[in-house]
DNA sequence: ATGAAAGCGCTAACAT
DNA sequence: ATGTTAGCGCTTTCAT
């Protein structure tokens, strides 16, 4: 690396200093650098030269004051601690090193005032935003996405562009899964009543199981915590259903936990499917059958949207406005044949 | 939330769009703003009131350019998908929110040259930063200490403030542990060679077993990685062991699993301790013995000591340098007594 | 293709 | 206590 080896802290070296070095204007300097071919070559390579030579790196507040462009994303989580949102992050991260923007983090703790004001105040900070798990309304949303470029992951609202992932797609396929191993008592197991994608899982299963002519019903709503599996479960056991589909796994992995404490086995007592498929769903016990979800490739894909929607000179109807990736089921052992009495 | 109702994007509220209103001079508005008491009160409570009036939001580059404080701090972690610097994050994120930093995220996928060279880029657009889990040299922390204010987490270098969690003496506790249950024989599974913490865990472990005239060996290093699990699982049943401690969490659960598979029971067989207690040590089969780490307040500390750093006007010599946070053995299920035979 | 000059919004001397 | 004036480093017209 090109670190200077004086540790003392000198003033930082500016495009000036690079024309003095090089006999041109800094105006030069700053296309030479900046936008390469509006510049004579030879010129562009001697300033080139010299701004490697003095260890130039450019200064990005100045850069974003005069130009209005920040370099910097923001992602928005709505729990930090939840292990859906490593995968997020890990995706928007990847994809934005390697567009070399800069990712602030921001947890929204669930909260849509929060995550507005945030937004808000960060609105001259910031080029664009992820938002995963948004609570805002739609109106808020769609003001939001005039104000500032913005993509939402699992939220879809007219005119936002959006990533969504098609667990609900994949619910009505773990239902079948569930009825094919002989279970008629299925109950969904419902995540916090703001949450979109909660809403969506609930209709889902309801759709399946109406479609095979079988009753249903959900119990909650629960937050999405591992702790709360405990009241989770014990709600579950009251029904006497024989399955469950969980709205995702973090509560599922708490259920599980609660379950064996109650000495309710899964899946010879009930079988349960999770949601998500996140850091923890193979390894719990009993591993969690699953709707697997493509994390990380959502983070990716909305860090991607949101670049094209900031660079891109296309008019907006040009622009994937929402794309939807679809989950498989993961089966695994928290599901089993249905006992026939219980 | 006093979002302003119209969609359209506006000019932003300046300084002088304030002034103009109360009709007294930019600076005294940026006066009021951001250093109140230096200002009259009754000018003052005009101008927030006019500043609430106009919604201003104070842009953060210019202000940045000018004073060349950012309000930004980087956290530097090692490998995203970890959660145990999801725990530091976590912590990190809490402690800046409330003192109004932006918390931007950088990923230096383990290797040193990514870290100095994302640093030393950033150097201007931030106030300091985290390293949780820096590779870099000795000379490279320190002089990069020099540059920009930094804390270190897990990782102690002479004059660079650190939050150290004391691991190696709780390894000493766990060790202790296993002898008590009668294990003669055991093993530390060790992490990448690069880690710093690695070191400090091998060395306790290998004390401690000294210290009761009991022989020790290591093996790996593995990278800390659940995948790598298995080459460790089948190399530690080859050492023909009765215990093991490993470097961490994510590398147990991994062995965990490769155990499973090959039949060989925990803790009946072998007995296992992992290091950390990240998410998933509580709920993996069995659940793991582990030497709990204070992550998210380590986090917090972390930031505390750079914000005081930056902010405090006090001589260096008056901060505190370093900070050791105390770890405590959880036990569950993967240790049990060491049987007369394998 | 390049230079000169005018800001971007704010803060920080320096005056008053 | 407040106003005036210079920038911070860069980009961006507008000339040339």
């Amino acid at each position: 690396m090109e670190t200077p080896e004086a540790p003392k802290r000198t003033r930082p070296v500016t495009i000036n200093d690079i024309a003095a070095l090089t006999g041109v204007a800094a105006s030069t300097v700053s296309r030479a650098l900046s936008k390469p071919g509006r510049v004579n070559a030879v010129t562009r390579e001697r300033i080139e030269a010299a701004a490697r030579e003095l260890n130039y790196v450019p200064n990005t507040q100045a850069r974003a004051l005069s130009s209005g462009r920040t370099g910097t994303i923001a992602v928005l989580v709505s729990a930090i601690t939840n292990p859906f949102y490593f995968g997020i992050i890990r995706g928007t991260q990847q994809q934005l090193k390697a567009a070399s923007y800069a990712q602030l983090l921001i947890d929204t703790e669930d909260s849509g005032e929060l995550e507005i004001a945030m937004l808000h105040k960060m609105r001259q900070s910031l080029d664009g935003a992820v938002l995963a798990a948004s609570r805002l309304s739609e109106r808020a949303l769609h003001n939001l996405s005039n104000e500032i470029p913005i993509v939402t992951i699992n939220r879809h609202v007219e005119g936002v562009p959006s990533v969504m992932i098609d667990t609900p797609g994949g619910v009505s396929q773990a239902v079948e899964h569930l009825i094919s191993l002989g279970h008629r008592d299925i109950v969904y197991v419902s995540g916090p009543a703001t949450s979109w994608p909660n809403e969506a899982r609930w209709h889902a299963v309801r759709a399946t199981t109406a479609a095979h002519g079988l009753p249903t019903q959900r119990i909650g709503p629960f937050p999405a915590e591992r702790l709360s599996g405990s009241a989770a479960a014990d709600a579950l056991v009251n029904t006497r259903a024989t399955a469950c589909v969980v709205f995702n796994d973090m509560l599922a992995i708490g259920m599980l936990t609660r379950l064996r404490e109650r000495g309710v086995r899964v899946p010879e007592d009930v079988s349960m499917v999770g949601c998500d498929d996140i850091f923890g769903a193979d390894f719990c016990h009993p591993t969690l059958t699953t709707l697997t979800a493509p994390i990380e490739q959502a983070g990716r894909v909305a860090v991607a949207m949101l670049l094209s929607l900031i660079t891109d000179r296309s008019p907006a109807h040009t622009q994937r406005r929402s794309v939807v990736l679809p989950t498989h089921l993961t089966i695994r052992e928290s599901t089993g044949h249905a006992v026939a009495v219980r």
